[in-house]
DNA sequence: AAAACAGGCAACCGCTGGCCC
DNA sequence: TGGGCCAGCGGTTGCCTGTTT
């Protein structure tokens, strides 16, 4: 036997001692027992030592992606979905990036959301999704329908529009929630319009907000004219590089829990079921 | 009822950049 | 300075499930 052949049968030796494929419950007890403890550390180290025949990356990728206690499950709200596609439409594909302002969404599922919905989208129409064609009619029509889901969403439940907590430290104003600390908590409501932010501290008092009073910090896709009756609630966070604040960031998630139940559904199920084009409003963009 | 098809998503792959020796 | 190791990222694949025929 050559070494050529030595070498190929070691590498299958241990293709075969390390597993692949779907994740059994056993070895998600065994990760998250192991990091619960241990913290994550070096993943190879943390395949290794949690018992698992399993290479660091697959250990990483499965923490990261679905066990993680943080990890959000169940359909994207209109208020994300606007998010990634205002964060798409400024930085492409930069899927972890656009993920950090989404909290407990994973940067894998932004990227299946925009590969499957967003992208099919686009095909229908026979846009490419990254063209300037297809935002302009994100713009018009998707955006449109978006806000008027969330404000079916804002009257059909008191849950909605109810206060978040969000953080409020001005040194960690430029900074993705993930990355911000030391929180105060206090609940907002904010004027869709941008311009009204209204700061409602927990003991009920209020104090406005100057953290948008640049409404170019507002998305692009969003046209203010949509919004004249100030009456919708939409979520505030803190963007570094779009100069300061975006909205749909620090959903109520953390404090409201009605909204994204365990169980899988939430009251925005069927957003997405929904068509989001009607086709013969946006027959003037297909090529 | 079953086969074909399509959509959604978890997981893998390959590349890149940072760190350390 | 260059090589090895590792984590992270984006692209891709393949399986599972629901829908259609």
């Amino acid at each position: 036997m050559d070494n050529s052949m030595k070498k190929k049968s070691f590498k299958e030796s241990e293709d075969t001692e390390l597993r692949r494929g779907p994740w059994t419950l056993e070895e998600d007890t065994l990760l998250t027992n192991y990091i619960l403890h241990n913290g994550e550390g070096r993943w190879n180290l943390v395949a290794k030592c949690a018992g698992l025949k399993r290479t660091g990356k697959s250990c990483r990728l499965r923490w990261l992606n679905y066990l993680k206690p943080d990890i959000r499950r169940g359909n994207l709200t209109p208020q994300e979905q606007l998010l990634i596609l205002e964060l798409h439409s400024k930085w492409g594909n930069r899927w972890s990036k656009i993920a950090q302002y989404l909290p407990g969404r994973t940067d894998n599922e932004i990227k299946n959301y925009w590969r499957t919905r967003v992208q099919k989208q686009a095909r229908q129409l026979n846009i490419e999704s990254n063209s300037d064609k297809f935002f302009d009619a994100v713009r018009s029509f998707w955006v449109p329908r978006l806000i008027e889901k969330m404000e079916q969403n804002s009257s059909s439940t008191t849950n909605y529009c109810c206060p978040q907590n969000i953080n409020t430290n001005n040194n960690d104003s430029l900074l993705p929630p993930s990355q911000s600390h030391d929180s105060k908590s206090i609940q907002t409501y904010t004027d869709f319009s941008g311009q009204n932010i209204c700061l409602s501290n927990i003991d009920g008092s209020t104090s406005s907000s100057t953290f948008m009073s640049d409404l170019t910090t507002v998305p692009h896709f969003m046209d203010h004219n949509n919004f004249t009756d100030g009456s919708l609630c939409f979520h505030e966070g803190y963007d570094q590089e779009l100069g300061g604040y975006i909205p749909g960031m620090e959903d109520d998630y953390m404090g409201n829990q009605e909204c994204h139940v365990a169980d899988g559904y939430s009251v925005y199920e069927d957003v997405t079921q929904d068509p989001m084009w009607n086709m013969d409003d946006i027959w003037q963009f297909r090529d």
